[in-house]
DNA sequence: GCATTAGTGCACTGTTGGGTAGAGTAGATG
DNA sequence: CATCTACTCTACCCAACAGTGCACTAATGC
């Protein structure tokens, strides 16, 4: 039973799964034919049918990483917010680090692949807003009013703050991507960040 | 040549373009057969054909008129904000307005067949941002700018200011449009944009 | 080395769907 | 009333694609 798996199988299982996660996110669930991926990885059709079953299920395996990869980068986030301490002094590098991992990150792609196959797949559409962005907000709210009790900003509800933070922070730029292959620049992206940071300053600290 | 058009024709047209709208908003464009359009529109295949040409003229047609739409609720808008006087009175209902249009209204369903379809037509996307969202974000780019003359509020970039009041009264609600087919509370979400509102003010207005 | 197991290539089935053909019908126009 | 012209129905072609069967080869692991 504690059997080693076969090495050819990991090695075919692998390279098909990212194959399948480049061709998903460029072209869709309908967009990609299971022989395309084939060809992308390299294998043989029907080892991606001995290995993944049917087309939905390798589908599902692969947005399962990206949205594993989506998580990653949200307890990266939560991880910093947890630790926030002086608000005036550390919010804007935190608003850079949200931006960043949203918008110049590989979530954008997932995003939109994602809205584009809601009809289909709204458990996986759910299953993300679940681990990736809901963490996030709470661990926002969470230390809003941890640091409204400190009396460090004036919140009333701490998850409207949150909520206000993070598109204040990177809103636009991520509607932007969320429209648009072209990428934005990450200079600006940073630049709004922190002007979103100042601004949700301005509105929520303690005078 | 100035021939009145057959009302059969016109007719036909018609029933055909509202089967369309409402089944490529549900489905997508791969999720819908010409076949079904025509059945939903009691009209026989063929004419589709015969009054379309193809099933992508259809579906551009189809979101030609969705996006008319949607430029139709964004110009009413850049006329309330255009008349901007008193921010601190007006400025809560024009949020209702703009929350209401776009998170209540027929704007998100078209947004998400939009992300979808990003990559076959990237082309639609851009004519849909430039006439609908791009409109009102001018718009108030344009109004916070004079505000700013006169001395009623502190705007360093106009532009600026206006995203991030879009995105304080529905970034919110917006996104979980985007990612789930259940409709958020109408009242929620007016409450939503007065707080969006609210905060925007405590941040830019002049003391 | 030898049995096992995975991978390959290829041909094949079945279905779906875009698009067409053509003959017949019904409604518009004059 | 007569003539167009659009609409309908059924049947069809063709391409793409999900998924399978099978005989053959090659890597694995004992």
């Amino acid at each position: 039973m504690a059997r080693e798996e076969d090495p050819r199988i990991a090695r075919s299982r692998a390279l098909i799964l990212d194959a399948a996660i480049e061709a998903f996110h460029e072209f869709g669930y309908d967009g990609v034919s299971v022989e395309i991926v084939a060809e992308r990885a390299g294998v043989a059709k029907r080892t991606v049918y001995n290995i993944y079953g049917d087309k939905e299920a390798l589908f599902r395996a692969a947005l399962g990483r990206s949205i594993a990869t989506a998580e990653q980068f949200a307890s990266l986030l939560t991880e910093a917010i947890e630790e926030l301490e002086d608000v005036r002094l550390e919010l804007p590098r935190l608003a850079e680090r949200l931006a960043e991992a949203v918008v110049l990150g590989p979530v954008l792609p997932l995003r939109r692949l994602l809205v584009g196959e809601l009809a289909r797949f709204p458990d996986l559409v759910a299953q993300y807003r679940e681990r990736a962005p809901d963490t996030v907000l709470r661990a926002l709210a969470g230390a809003f009013e941890r640091l409204a009790e400190r009396g460090l900003l004036e919140v009333r509800s701490p998850t409207l703050a949150a909520e206000h933070f993070a598109f204040l922070v990177m809103g636009a730029d991520m509607d932007r991507g969320m429209f648009g292959t072209r990428i934005e620049p990450p200079a600006r992206v940073r630049a709004h960040a922190r002007e979103g940071a100042r601004v949700f300053l301005a509105a929520y600290a303690r005078r």
